[in-house]
Order: structure tokens, then C-alpha cells, then sequence
DNA sequence: GCCTAGATGTCACTGACTGCCATATTGGCA
DNA sequence: TGCCAATATGGCAGTCAGTGACATCTAGGC
């Protein structure tokens, strides 16, 4: 029962999956044509051809239709990360992780960047989508240190939460350069963008 | 005309900050009790004699009236940075600015201190408050750069924007750890918020 | 070809926020 | 003192994001 429940589950999965890119297609373009507030959920969700309720069962918010994480990066991520030793962990060890996630990110050939750079484009122009963004970075840096150490002390677990949060400061600093740069001639968008990442690195250490 | 309409509006000014103050001590004790999200703005305004619509005259937004700049905080900030050169912008031309100004907040007696350490709880309480108010410190950190350097390039642009970053992250966790530390037995907050700042700087030299 | 879980739609509702217009307050001036 | 004009305030109607409840439909497994 478990296992067919799962295997149905899995297919279902898929469909649902499909449908939240459709949206999620739908949604950039109103927003990229009128704008991301002068469009309404309403609106998506009709481009779409779901009811409003529905668009709501696939995304909590409207910003979220634009962020949700559909390639399962977070999870690359954390899977990169819980290799890691906890009490030695270094600033070097999660810029490799999400090196390593970047990475992967370019060998899926370039449709799925060209559809990241396309976000992470609105996401710049509009407020409400970088608050929300960052709001998404801000939740990885709480959650991390209680998924990476349990039994670390108080002040292990600031010091944990300052190494991500300057990790995920050089993260939106690469991306944003990524997405400002010249789109013409671009033969590797995603080496391209590792290296953005291992420059803005670089350029950190020489705070 | 000019003259007698800036001393009416410096009247008005400080009725109107007094007003604020009004509302936002209404919320605070509103959320305290049944929290953020269980509050409706109507129920503040009603707690504070003015109608709903007044209240989104004097706050834009229901976070915003915990996070409101009553005390002008940010411009202080902004009247430290303003005398440094923009060329040679280093972490500790912040960090000593935002000293400056916590240092200042410190003179101001106590009462200032205690709703400070009772808005910081209350927004570490609250996830829609977290939000708002790290949508407040990136905000500084764009506008900054700007108000900073004209002439400067994109790279240093950049540059100082990564410095403001870490200098905001140094004070929102001196401010976590301040709200967080014991009540009980606390001669000079202030002080003592300082001296957080202080270790939370020198912890974050040691990435 | 039925049976059930999960997906979808519809409806009604709350609550944040805005624009508009009428009214009240108040500081400054004759 | 009493009027004028700027500003503050209230009330009202409306938009839109987001939610809960209920009915219906669809599709996978027997």
C-alpha cells in the first residue's frame, strides 16, 4: 500500500510539477509585460488556465510563483553541506557546496539557466520579489545551522549562521552581476556564472 | 511664506510624531498579547482613538509601525558616513559609524533602550516582522552607495555595498543577541549592547 | 468498469491597503 | 476677535491577496 501510494505519488508528482512550471511560464510573462504588481493573481491563473484556488494550491504567494524552487537546488545544497563536520566548518566549505550546485546547475544545459537568468531579472526590477527572495536566503541561514549541528553550542551556531549569511551574501552578489551582464555572445551562461561566483569569492576576502 | 510654513510644519511634526508614538505603542501591546499576524489594523487603530484609515496615513504598512524610524536613527547613521571618503571605504568606517549611533542611543536614557529591546523581540517573534525589517537593512545597503560615492565604478560600487552588507549583518546580530540575553540585573543596556556589538565585530574578523 | 484518493472548481469570507470626498481642526493674519 | 487656508481626519466604497468549506471531477489500481 505504502509503495504503490508512493509510486502513484511519484507520478502525480510529475504532473503537478509540470503544472507549476505552466504557471510559473504564465506568470513571467504578465510580469515581465504589465509589471508584477499590475498583475493579478486572477489574471495568471486564467493565462494559465487553472481557477484562482488552485493557483493558491501551488504556490503560497504570488511571489513564490516566481521563486519556488522547482529544480530542487535547496536540496543539492543541503545534500553538499551534510558531508560537512559541523565543529570545523569554514566559509570555503559552503562556497564549494554551492560551487558544486552551480555547477550542476550549468550541465543541465542552458534552458533551465536561461530560465534562472530570466528571473533573476525580475526578481532586480521588482522590490516585492527581492524582499521575498531574500526572505528565502534569510530562512536557509536559520535553518542550516540546526540541520548541520545538533549538539554545537549557542555561540557555534551564530558563528555558523555568519559564515552562511556571508556565503549567501556572495551567492545574490554573482547572480546579480550575472543577470546585469551582457546577454550577447554568451556561449557558457553557467560557466559564466562560476566565474562571477569565484571572483565576487575572491573580491570578498579582500574586505 | 517659505519660513512660517517650515516652523507650522515643525509644529505639526512632533503632533504628528506624537501620534505615532501613540499607535505604536497601541500595536505593540496588541501584538504582545495576541500577536502580529492575530491583530487586525482596525483593532489598533481603535486601541489608539484614530480611525483605519488614519493609521495607513502614518505608517504605510502593518509592519511598519513596529519598525518606523521614530527616533531618526537612520539619519544619524547616514551623518557619520557622510564624512567618510568615499575611496578609501574600509568595514571599520562603517562598524564605527554604527557605533557612533548605538553609542548615542545609549545616552538617551533608558526608555528608549526598553522599547527598542521590546520592538527587537517582538520582530525575532515574528516571522512577517523579520521579513520587513531585513527588507529595511537591504534597502540601506542600496541606497547607501549611492549617497556615498557619485563618481565611483561599478566595482566599487559593489565593493561598498558587500562592506554595508556586513556591517548590517554584524548589527542585526548584536541586535539578536542583545534582545535574547537576560533581562534581570541590567544596569546599562545600552552599555551593554555595545559591548555585544564590539564582540559580534571582532567574532566576524574571525571567518 | 467500479472505487477511492487526490486534484480542481466555486463560493463566501477576512483583512490589508487605496482613492475620493466631506468635514473638522488649527496655525497665522487682518 | 474672527476669518482663511493648509492640513488632518473620518467615512465609504472598492481592489486584491489569501483561506476555509464543500461539491465535483479525474485518474490510478483492483
Amino acid at each position: 500500500m505504502i509503495d504503490t501510494s508512493q509510486q502513484v505519488g511519484d507520478l502525480r508528482a510529475r504532473r503537478r510539477n509540470a503544472t507549476r512550471i505552466e504557471i510559473q511560464q504564465a506568470a513571467l510573462e504578465l510580469f515581465e509585460e504589465n509589471g508584477f504588481e499590475a498583475t493579478t493573481v486572477d489574471e495568471i491563473a486564467a493565462a494559465a488556465g487553472v481557477s484562482p484556488r488552485t493557483f493558491f494550491r501551488y504556490f503560497p504567494t504570488k511571489e513564490e510563483c516566481v521563486l519556488f524552487d522547482l529544480y530542487g537546488f535547496d536540496e543539492a545544497l543541503e545534500a553538499c553541506l551534510r558531508a560537512v563536520d559541523p565543529e570545523h566548518f569554514a566559509l570555503a566549505d559552503i562556497e564549494s557546496a554551492y560551487r558544486a550546485v552551480i555547477a550542476g546547475f550549468d550541465d543541465q544545459r542552458s534552458e533551465v539557466a536561461a530560465n534562472f537568468k530570466r528571473i533573476q531579472k525580475l526578481v532586480l526590477a521588482t522590490p516585492a520579489l527581492s524582499r521575498a527572495a531574500l526572505g528565502r536566503y534569510t530562512d536557509k541561514s536559520r535553518q542550516l545551522p540546526d540541520l548541520l549541528g545538533t549538539g554545537t553550542s549557542a555561540r557555534s551556531r551564530v558563528h555558523i549562521r555568519m559564515v552562511i549569511e556571508i556565503a549567501n551574501l556572495e551567492v545574490q552578489c554573482a547572480f546579480e552581476e550575472w543577470a546585469e551582464s551582457d546577454d550577447t555572445a554568451e556561449d557558457e551562461p553557467g560557466h559564466e556564472l562560476l566565474a562571477i561566483y569565484d571572483d565576487v569569492c575572491a573580491r570578498m576576502r579582500t574586505l
